[in-house]
DNA sequence: GATGAATGAGCGTTCATTCAT
DNA sequence: AATGAATGAACGCTCATTCAT
């Protein structure tokens, strides 16, 4: 039963999780979630003290994997600019390709998050670190001119997320291809990093 | 009467916009709202026939406001880029200045905006038009290298979105100031149209 | 519909104490009491903003009638000592003929009564108010020695709330008389009384 | 492990009485029990049929320890009514000392005791049955004049039971001392007795 | 133009209890 | 002897909405 204790777990947290994205959370039930599990509500309150509980789960969960994403890239040999290109694409990767995680994690409404546990907001900001320290060695390279990485770093997942939302939500100009979409962002992303450095382009 | 009954209207859809920010559009109900207001629920039907109608015309609301902003700066003089800057300032002004309309307006959960009336869309497109106009124009003028505005400018707009989201649900770097983070999104942008031109920045 | 409006608050509070003798408070559900009002449950909170609400106004309403009861007595020309029996009869009477209103008068577990506002606390010390006035009265007059009219008033309470709640939960031996049971209790109370004077004070 | 085994039943009944208290019996639930044991839910359905049976348990018990208080009291050399008073002390000590036990023998809701064996009834009631012995006694040394001491044994119990109910409710007014309050209901139950025969009984 | 009365559906949650192990 | 898994029923309560006035 060891398994199948855990199986139970596992198939709420998924369907609940698949469920959000085309309702958001605040419209899955406990009952709703019980239904297409095939259990009853009341098992669910087995496996998480509560709805706060459930999502606190499949956040952690969503950043944890992203973050395994992020860290499984291969990194060797290759400079920090196209580092962060590997980082930024895979995060893009990620939220396009986990849509219903990304909502948890980055579009839920500030309300639920108020409870979310502190040590595990901590977890959550690894994933902009490792976008930071890229961004810190190629100052030190020289490559950049970014004495204030953490800024930046903000910046860089700014522009991802902006990208990964709209994506999401459909709101991207429908004769816009999304390939295109995702390539033009990285490209103004690291043209932005790059343009802190040698001659400035002179507009005006 | 005629002004007093335009005058319930308004309260309303003041009273909900305001509502709408720290509680989510999920969790601000009818009568709440009426409470609010200091009317009964039941009249808030006599203006909108249900609240996805109160939903619809706060949102359209939100886009002519932005549209009025955006139309409003002076550009008289300005080259493309600059204007294309002004834009920009405008929009993540409007964004944070105005996080309740934000919020329904970009961060809605799609499963709302599924019933939004399509002409309506097409009002709320005309944003994004005007910078494609100005990044169109830029590129006539050889200032940029740009041939599919559309593109850049569903770009830009993520990135400035990206930006004001975080900022408005508390998500940037506590240790990162807000303005510096503006204007490092700005310059981000700026780069990255004028990245397109010129002198590639050659790196490594 | 003025009529209607407040007969259906009647109604829930009528059917409410009917359901109390039977069941307790604690059983006694908001659907239950619907069901049996014939309204719906949520009907019940358009006249009671929770079920602590309408709990203490079925208290207050208790205490109000146990007030009305006490205070219409005819005291002309009666003595102290007089005045006291007729109020103890009257407490009883009222606490068996309306077993539903004493429970929750005086049987609640005291959880319940936590949050019962304190002026209505108030309003109920009132009943035994009446009581200990005429035991002052009475050790006025030289007719008992009772220098502490507050715990004594209390003590009598007491016994009459014994009395009744025994008799309420039916934990009065069966073989023993409801009547003489009563007129027990009442000469007990009095000869308590009286026997704080030296000499036997003979009554009748 | 006959022991350990009495012990967990043991523990159980301890603490759910323990538990008793301050939330009232409908407000403790297995769940909760289990929890602060330290055992499953499903453990207590081991030693108790179910809830019901959990309560009758912790009553008979209840009874079993009030008889052994009130049996083991010396009257060695006393007359009855020094033997009653002696009894009632016992009696208000063991309620309030005991405010669990108390508060399921005394204070439950009728409905609970719907289901309540009869044999177990009759041994509840041979702690009435201690005070009515002294009542018959005294009547027959002509130190009272009782002829049916039922009913009288019934009102002794009704005050000191209406004493001890709102002792422990807290319902005694505050300004009035405990010590005092007990001490002038004894006096009045003596009293009772005493002022049944024609001289004022001298004791003592 | 405005409202009070009313409701069915649904919410998150807790309950006593059973069953297989 | 003991438990983890599971559940149907019920809880207090809020919701968007309708209807008669």
């Amino acid at each position: 039963m060891a398994e199948s204790q855990n199986n139970l777990r596992r198939t709420i947290l998924d369907q609940s999780r698949s469920m959000l994205v085309d309702r958001g959370f605040d419209n899955i039930s406990m009952r709703k979630i019980a239904n297409a599990v095939g259990c009853s509500a009341t098992s669910i309150y087995l496996y998480f003290k509560n709805k706060d509980a459930l999502l606190h789960a499949l956040i952690e969960e969503g950043f944890q994997k992203l973050y395994d994403k992020l860290t499984a890239i291969d990194f060797n040999g290759l400079n920090p600019l196209k580092r962060i290109e590997l980082l930024c694409r895979g995060f893009i990767k990620f939220g396009v390709e986990n849509a219903e995680y990304y909502e948890i994690m980055f579009q839920l409404h500030p309300k639920h998050m108020e409870r979310y546990p502190v040590e595990k907001f901590r977890k959550a900001r690894r994933n902009i670190d490792l976008i930071m320290v890229e961004i810190q060695d190629g100052h030190r390279m020289g490559m950049f001119n970014i004495p204030d990485a953490k800024v930046v770093a903000n910046v860089v997942l700014a522009t991802l997320h902006g990208g990964v939302s709209l994506l999401n939500a459909g709101r991207v100009d429908s004769r816009v291809g999304h390939e295109s979409f995702i390539e033009t962002i990285l490209a103004s992303v690291l043209a932005g990093l790059k343009s802190t450095v040698h001659q400035p382009v002179r507009v005006e």
